[in-house]
DNA sequence: TCTGGGGTCCTAGGACCC
DNA sequence: TCTGGGGTCCTAGGACCC
């Protein structure tokens, strides 16, 4: 059966949310930043955007192109909030929404019908009721997959519908530049156009062996498919973490070792805080610095079980940083602490006993009477120790 | 104008085991 | 004596996304 994919795509998010709660700043140039000295543009409303403003800019520039802009802090919660509200608008069509952030989401609408029309139908009653029941604009793309519909959203901004059918395809990438294919980033575009491809369709043009010579078997045939909009991912709808991370860029340099492995401590405790919250223990502690000069390292390691207690990891966080001469010679401006190796709490031996002696119990217990005759009582169930 | 913060996925090399 | 090949786990870095 032909799929339809929906993808929509809030226009300019956060500022959007700011001039929806105050009605002063409709129709004005908002950009919603960090406002520190080395804070960077999250979203710039279309006004400011006329000057040149946009995403990922540093504020500072911002101020510069659009002085009379209002600068306002992001308010996570606040758009949390409405991206739940589009959420459940969005779960009223289809069970298969897949959020990618705050103000994207993809929804498979592929047998639908019967319930609710055809798909051109369903977008456009969803893109109204968007509008009418959160009183933000939204772009919605459709198309038979994931990244042909969010090539439509795009298309489609702002505020616009846009419909990619089978048959238009290839018209409708071809004089696409190839940046603007998921997953082809700077880094990638630069080397197609040092090789002379611009467009989706010079890329369409390039021999599969050419781009697997390029970019390895993997890359190249992913490339091949991308620039034939060929894409069979299935929209998935709640994934858990695999990680969690806080990092901070410091107003200014840090120097003091004593400072440093204080602010390293925090993050830590703010992690495990996290966990607890979510009820999960990490198994992986990462560090992360990045010095004045941009130079950025990491380290990391394996605990021998999994935790959640924020002495452990801070300390060995901390312990990270002294391994491999991770030290403030030139100052340091960044730095992050990341938890992987995400498992539910659903058991925690070294709360019941001293991880050591439990284990070394284990062993007596296995070695005398055999590996079967051990098992442990869960909160879930009954899971035999290996 | 010096370049955020939260993530995911991939690659490459080394250790280690069989 | 100077030589293997595969599989898996771990670490570090980097590309990419919003």
């Amino acid at each position: 059966m032909a799929r339809w994919i929906l993808h929509v795509d809030m226009d300019a998010f956060f500022a959007a949310v700011e001039q929806l709660d105050q009605p002063a700043l409709r129709g004005q140039p908002v950009v919603v930043g960090g406002l520190g000295p080395r804070g960077v543009v999250a979203t710039a409303s279309y006004e400011a955007r006329a000057f040149g403003v946009h995403s990922a800019m540093p504020i500072a520039k911002a101020r510069m192109l659009c002085p009379h802009a209002t600068f306002v802090p992001p308010r996570f919660a606040r758009y949390e909030q409405v991206a739940g509200q589009v959420r459940e608008i969005l779960a009223s069509y289809s069970p298969l929404v897949e959020p990618l952030s705050l103000d994207e989401a993809f929804v498979d609408l592929t047998g639908t019908e019967r319930l609710h029309g055809p798909a051109e139908e369903t977008a456009h009653g969803l893109h109204q009721r968007i509008r009418a029941e959160t009183g933000l604009a939204c772009s919605v793309g459709l198309a038979g997959n994931k990244l042909l519909a969010k090539l439509a959203s795009e298309a489609a901004k702002p505020g616009g519908i846009h419909v990619v059918h089978e048959q238009d395809v290839e018209g409708f990438l071809s004089p696409l530049p190839v940046g603007r294919l998921w997953g082809i980033g700077p880094h990638t575009a630069k080397v197609l156009a040092e090789r002379g491809v611009h467009t989706v369709g010079d890329l369409r043009d390039v021999d599969a062996s050419l781009l697997c010579s390029w970019f390895g078997p993997r890359g190249g045939a992913h490339l091949w498919r991308l620039a034939r909009g060929l894409d069979d991912s299935p929209v998935v709808p709640a994934r858990e973490a695999k990680s969690i991370s806080q990092e901070v860029t410091y107003p200014e340099d840090l120097v003091q070792e004593e400072v440093i492995a204080g602010e390293v401590r925090q993050l830590a405790v703010a992690l495990a805080a996290r966990l607890v919250e979510e009820r999960l223990l990490a198994t992986t502690v990462r560090v992360k610095i990045r010095w004045a000069d941009f130079t950025t390292r990491t380290r990391q390691v394996q605990l021998p079980e999994p935790t959640d207690h924020p002495v452990l990891i801070a300390d060995e966080a901390v312990a990270l940083l002294d391994r491999g001469g991770l030290h403030a010679e030139s100052g340091i401006r960044l730095l992050g602490v990341g938890l992987a190796g995400l498992v539910p709490a659903t058991f925690r031996p070294e709360h019941l006993f001293a991880p050591s002696a439990l284990t070394d119990a284990l062993h007596e217990v296995r070695s005398r009477h055999g590996p079967e005759r051990l098992t442990l009582g869960f909160p879930g169930g009954d899971r035999r120790l290996s």
